[in-house]
DNA sequence: TCCATTACTTATCATATGATAAGTAAAAGG
DNA sequence: CCTTTTACTTATCATATGATAAGTAATGGA
């Protein structure tokens, strides 16, 4: 077995991933909001409710960035903070009513665009595609710690 | 098949896969070269020779900025421009020696970080690995056109 | 031959994002 | 308690990147 050939494998799939991913979230989000925005509102959707520290630790994105980022959503009304119970140092994120809508609004977008990306695959095909996805987050895309 | 539970499945592998990516080749930059610049060398690595409008449209990226970013580059001696035969209007660019020689040390750095990934993997699980690959290029992560 | 189009450049301008320093308040640990 | 650490904020600053307008030169088509 060639490792070689499969990293120029993996390389060229990667590529292709994110072209694909590109094209399919591309002009889902509203005017107003930055691409750093929309991808800490696509990881608030996921994940809420999140810590400050979480965001910016899982995005990359330093604390005073990620605080002022924060902020400018909040005054967007796409998200709120709220207290947790134990520790009044920290304070969670989560999308507000109408940030849910708008994400929510997004993903249906995607969706239908996924949808249509695979809309000539037969059943067993389907399976395989499912099969293959499963194989390749085990053995090569999964976190390394 | 739910075609739903699958979307669910293939945004989490996305995720997973743009996280993965970003580990690998975080750090293989050197120092003085823009993520937008670097991801342009990768393209030319890949794809070289090519013209002006190529990078731009492959990467998303204005011709004025393209222009730009390619002086920026050709003054640091990463590229080298060279005229188009039939077309004098077009221009090809190409890495030069030493972007050549940049790419291929940040390419064998990702390689060991992807070799140290998949190394307590199995031959027959190579095989799969490699199977699944080419089952979602072909099914899901091929181009639209 | 003339006009429209293509391929690229140059010059600004606006803004998103990254980096850093300094501050506050709560918690944790001796 | 007192000190240190954690979680976050505020305030700058620098810069990478995106957008747009205007210009040049070559090509291609009528």
């Amino acid at each position: 077995m060639d490792k070689e050939a499969l990293f120029q494998q993996f390389v060229t799939f990667t590529t292709s991933v994110h072209e694909v991913t590109f094209e399919m979230t591309k002009d889902v989000k509203p005017e107003d909001i930055t691409p750093l925005q929309y991808s800490i509102l696509e990881y608030l959707a996921v994940s809420q409710p999140v810590t400050l520290s979480q965001i910016s630790e899982c995005k990359h994105i330093s604390m005073p960035n990620t605080s002022r980022e924060i902020k400018k959503l909040t005054d967007k009304q796409l998200c709120e903070k709220f207290e947790v119970p134990d520790d009044r140092r920290k304070q969670f994120i989560r999308l507000s009513e109408s940030g849910q809508a708008m994400m929510n609004k997004a993903f249906e977008q995607i969706g239908a665009r996924f949808l249509e990306r695979i809309k000539d695959v037969s059943a067993e095909e389907l399976e395989d595609i499912q099969h293959a996805i499963n194989i390749l987050q085990s053995k090569v895309f999964h976190g390394s710690k």
